[in-house]
RNA sequence: GCGGGUGUAGUUCAAUGGUAGAACGGCAGCCUUCCAAGCUGCACACGUGGGUUCGAUUCCCAUCACCCGCUCCA
């Protein structure tokens, strides 16, 4: 990473991407749509290449996890069950002052008393509107305003310290709805400034006017009047309103639906009934689609389904390029584990981490903890074998209090992007790759009771294992894991009666063998770790030029796995047709094993520059030694340059294949 | 969602109330025996929509997008 300011480094990764076609802004002719981005030509390769990483690496170098795509629309009970329809459809209010946000039915009840206010003057305006209406000015009476100023000064209490004290009362025979209409009359008339929106403000009990006024000044500040004063209506006691900022008094908007998800229609009727929505995460089509694979997959607990997919957030601020987007790819993995009541029945003990870093091959008594650090370390060496250094990454796991509901553990991978916050050392903190959540047996239960399917397994181990256990054992993880179950049911919302009714049930399943599994979830985001991979691969070092004089060059230093092109092969001199001939045959052999980039315009030199940019690792370059004018030793080698390096190799043409191959994978 | 800033070729930047230049990049040709050489030619831009004006890329308003700071991020 060069070491510039940190927005200039992204503002030039950013115009790099664009330049080389990595990443296009959406729908950049019609102005570009927030949220949504492109990837040209480079960029394309990049995230296949991302994702083929992946899938290789999760999938088929295991024997323990295969792999599902769903669709991305799916029955819209799976977002009841997952909890997404109801978090993501939240009421939300915001403060009129502070613009502060929060759930509506998570704001406290408030007691006091409420004022009105239903316009607000300027200052400066009203004073002078005041003494115009006492002179009978010619500015008034040319637009024959001095009856409507007239009475809107009569409607007011005290007009002469209204000033003062920075807010008008109104005469208690005066109509409020009257005086707006003056107000604006005369603001339409003689251009005469005013705000006739209303705002309550509350105050608690025995507290003066004054510090509701203060509020509603600064409310109204906010619009045109710089200095307002407010205009009092009324004032009323309340009780347990919710209506209200418990923290200013300030009136909150009306709750307004705050739903995340993208809404769609499944087929030609716009109606509720055909409601659907864009997947908002690709996990739970895993789970929903559990049973179908354990059928076929002839796979057993534990084991994993893996899914590389679209999805889809309505965010409120996409923001930094293309880390937040609402159109997104993820990478995820549910991997299923026995519950440790199971692993204790069958092995008599679960074996949990003794110690930090990778606990080596997978043990079938390993309870969650262990398979969970087991993932973060798997994943961490996942991004260490792409290219992203380790002090790149930072390796989080969240405080109980950050924990989702559901979640024993998660722990985030974060990249150190150049936009993530530093902390007070000035460390960059990172910003999330992947998340590796211990989720429990929840979702598969969810998904049980909402489609009244069920999401148990049957393991053979601990029919056969069960009945061999002392009778205390067996009452002792019959009992652990009826209350595990009851926890969830209660949590889940069920009646207490029948949550204990349920997991009684469960628990007696679990003597005969069943039980519904647990999973850990290793979830990446594809946009965010090509992001990541850009970062970390811009690079800006010195280079010479033909005349050996130093000068910068930018280099994509991507590791050859991830790396968009793998090799670029250039005729020394595009006018011989000997070396363009030669040259061409080299791509044909090449072409079968990577992506080759062919290149013949231009000094070679330049072409080795436009590959830097592109991050291609390699260059092979056909020259007159290769024809074998410099003796046959030489014939049918090439020149092999790498990229970061910039170091040239001779390499017998017959060997590159091999050569590159070996690098690439 | 709020506040601030910015929108001119692919990129980085100029200039201008009378419809725009450069550098680099791109393409074509010539040349060129290993790190952005040279020469010739070509293509390519005022984000969008209104308003003011005889005339707007320029001034005003709106909108869209991007950047920064807050807010939010199940």
């Amino acid at each position: 990473m060069a070491e510039s300011k940190p927005g200039e480094v992204m503002e030039k990764i950013v115009s790099l991407s664009k330049r080389r076609g990595f990443i296009f802004q959406s729908s950049e002719v019609y102005g570009g749509l927030n949220g949504f981005w492109d990837y040209g030509p480079l960029g394309a390769e990049l995230k296949r290449n991302i994702k083929e990483c992946w899938w290789r690496s999760m999938t088929q170098l295991r024997d323990d996890v295969v792999g599902l795509e769903a669709s991305i629309i799916m029955h819209p009970r799976i977002w009841e069950a997952s909890g997404h329809t109801s978090t993501f459809s939240d009421m939300m209010v915001d403060c009129l002052l502070t613009k502060k946000r929060f759930r509506a039915d998570q704001v406290d009840p408030q007691s006091g008393v409420v004022h009105h206010f239903i316009a607000a003057v300027d200052a400066t305006e009203f004073e002078k509107l005041r003494k115009d209406t006492l002179l009978q000015k010619d500015s008034l009476s040319q637009t024959s305003c001095v009856p409507e100023a007239n009475k809107l000064l009569e409607s007011i209490e005290d007009v002469g310290t209204a000033l003062s004290k920075g807010f008008i009362k109104l005469k208690p025979t005066v109509n409020s709805a009257e005086f707006i209409e003056i107000l604006k009359r005369l603001g339409a008339t003689s251009g005469y400034n005013s705000n006739t929106d209303a705002y309550s403000v509350l105050v608690p009990k025995g507290k003066p006017i004054e510090s509701a006024v203060r509020v509603a000044r600064e409310i109204y500040a906010k619009g045109s009047a710089s200095k307002p004063v407010v205009v009092w209506s009324s004032a009323a006691d309340v009780a347990g309103s919710t209506r209200f900022n418990p923290e200013n008094g300030a009136p909150l908007t009306e709750p307004r639906p705050f739903n995340l998800m993208l809404k769609t229609y499944v087929g030609p009727v716009e109606s509720a009934d055909n409601l659907a929505y864009l997947r908002p995460e690709t996990a739970q089509a895993i789970f929903a689609q559990f049973k179908n694979v354990l059928e076929v997959s002839r796979q057993k607990v534990p084991f994993g389904i893996a899914q590389v997919g679209k999805a889809f957030r309505n965010e409120i601020n996409p923001r930094n390029f293309t880390f937040r987007s609402r159109e997104f790819e993820q990478m995820e993995l549910e991997f299923f584990i026995r519950p440790e009541e199971a692993i204790e029945a069958i092995y008599g003990s679960v074996t949990k981490p003794s110690a930090p870093g990778h606990p080596g091959e997978p043990q079938p008594n390993w309870g969650w903890q262990i398979w969970h650090q087991y993932w973060v370390e798997e994943r961490l060496r996942f991004y260490e074998n792409i290219g992203l250094p380790r002090n790149s990454l930072v390796e989080y796991w969240q405080q109980p209090e950050e924990l989702a509901h559901y979640a024993r553990a998660t722990v985030d991978i974060l990249y150190k992007f150049p936009f993530s916050k530093r902390d007070e050392k000035g460390e960059l903190m990172g910003e999330e790759l992947e998340g590796i959540a211990a989720r429990s047996d929840f979702d598969l239960s969810q998904h049980q009771r909402f489609a009244g399917k069920t999401m148990t397994v049957f393991d053979e181990e601990l029919k056969t294992t069960w009945p061999k256990l002392s009778p205390v054992k067996q009452s002792e993880l019959r009992e652990r894991y009826f209350q595990a179950r009851s926890k969830y049911l209660t949590k889940a919302g069920e009646p207490s009666d029948k949550g204990e009714k349920l997991a009684q049930e469960d628990a007696d399943l679990l003597t005969k063998g069943y039980y519904v599994p647990h999973v850990i979830e290793p979830s990446a985001g594809v946009d965010r770790l090509a992001l990541a991979l850009i970062c970390s691969a811009y690079c800006e070092d010195q280079a010479p030029d033909d005349k050996g004089k130093l000068e910068s060059r930018v280099v994509m230093k991507f590791h050859p796995r991830i790396a968009p092109i793998k090799v670029a092969v250039f005729p020394l001199l595009k006018n011989k047709p000997e070396l363009v001939k030669k040259a061409k045959e080299v791509r044909e052999l090449l072409r079968p094993h990577m992506t080759v980039f062919y290149d013949e315009a231009g000094a070679i030199g330049r072409r080795y520059r436009r590959q830097d940019e592109a991050g291609t690792p390699f260059g092979v370059t056909i020259d007159f030694d290769t024809l074998g004018e410099q003796g046959a030793e030489l014939k049918d080698t090439v020149t092999l340059r790498e990229r970061d390096a910039m170091t040239q190799e001779r390499v017998r043409i017959s060997d590159l294949p091999a050569r590159l191959c070996a690098t690439i994978r």
